[in-house]
DNA sequence: ACATTATTAAAACAGATGTTTTAATCGTAC
DNA sequence: GTACGATTAAAACATCTGTTTTAATAATGT
């Protein structure tokens, strides 16, 4: 075999046609076509096109968290020591940060960051559960994080503005090209850091404004 | 025929599926079967599945936008007799207050929105292209009207936020059930009239702060 | 009453789907 | 070199897909 494994260049197909084109609309053999191996094979590796999906979003989603939660526990301890609360805006972007800087390692990254973007717009479908299998611990921490650094919040509330701002981040990981309802003259291209800080921003904004 | 319009019935459960499990996870056996109609009946009254989208989507969208045009058009209308300058709460309220109210109309209109919520999510699907063919000139209408009530932004910073706003809205489009990420504690049946305003809170909010 | 059109029904079509089976090939340890 | 497990290849499987076709039925106008 002159090529490199050929699990992985199944995973690397897969996870661009997922993204593209979603996980219904994408077929074992456009996968292995494009990942120029035999049918067969995804069955062989992976037993099935669900536990395909499944391999392709823990790959990269449990690193991430490892990340994310390093970043928000090492927020949060620096926080204590110094007897303050933790902000608002540092915890959203332990949560944010990694994500979109993922896009900056290079394409495939990239088409993560769209697939998951998608899979958190299908309620229902077969990729949420996996995802939340693998995220609701995080969730649950940055929850406890986030009213630690808002006390003025109720849980209520509080939940609410995380739930738009969860929108606004699976927005952005989905469609990070031209977005056609606006004039062409807004160059959309902004540097991903300069995205953080407008997200920030935006979101830091709603998650604290007096009720 | 005992039944209203077969026409119609489809039209319904297509409506449903399609919100529920997506367009290429629906079949049309499902739908003609949950409509009681002959499978025939979706290409003879539609002629493709496609179209069948299309006029899903088309029956409740086009209504919705004539009414978001009308309040939009009154609110500028009265700002500039007041010789001021729109508030940007209005003009987001105008885009969404007609969009939410529409799930009090009965289960019906709540299928549609979640649709509508799923094609926002879904960049290049069939359904986007269809969407956006309807939604464009009220898009930029609302950019306008944005820019009008919030000339201290860029139109680039205007641009990312309208984005980020869009990105809530269609999040809480796709999930009003209860999303598995909080404490059991927390209600999330809220009233449809407190949710557009804790929704006009933060948009608002990230709307409006300086940068 | 008949003729004409609109609608429904049932069956068939061609093609695509995920999965399995069977054989062939490769790599590697003995 | 030979035997053995891992991997690949090709074909077949049963099922499902959207669409068409053909015939039967209902509705409508004259």
């Amino acid at each position: 075999m002159s090529q490199p494994d050929t699990k992985q260049r199944i995973l690397d197909a897969a996870e661009h046609l997922f993204a593209r084109d979603g996980y219904h609309a994408t077929s074992l053999r456009g996968i292995t076509t494009t990942a120029d191996a035999n049918l067969a094979a995804v069955n062989y590796h992976f037993g099935s096109k669900e536990a395909l999906l499944e391999a392709v979003i823990v790959r990269r989603l449990d690193p991430l968290n490892e990340i994310r939660r390093g970043q928000l526990e090492a927020l949060l301890q620096k926080a204590e020591l110094a007897g303050e609360l933790p902000s608002c805006r540092e915890v959203l972007r332990a949560f944010v940060e990694p994500t979109l800087r993922l896009r900056q390692q290079g394409s495939e990254a990239e088409d993560f960051i769209a697939l998951i973007g998608r899979t958190l717009a299908e309620p229902r479908g077969i990729a949420m559960s996996i995802f939340l299998r693998h995220m609701q611990p995080l969730l649950q921490r940055i929850f406890q994080a986030l009213a630690l650094s808002l006390p003025a919040l109720t849980e209520q509330d509080l939940f609410w503005r995380m739930h738009f701002t969860m929108g606004c981040l699976s927005h952005i990981m989905r469609c990070h090209e031209r977005y056609s309802m606006v004039p062409d003259n807004v160059n959309i291209d902004l540097p991903v850091d300069e995205l953080i800080e407008h997200f920030l921003d935006f979101t830091t904004a709603g998650m604290e404004v007096p009720r």
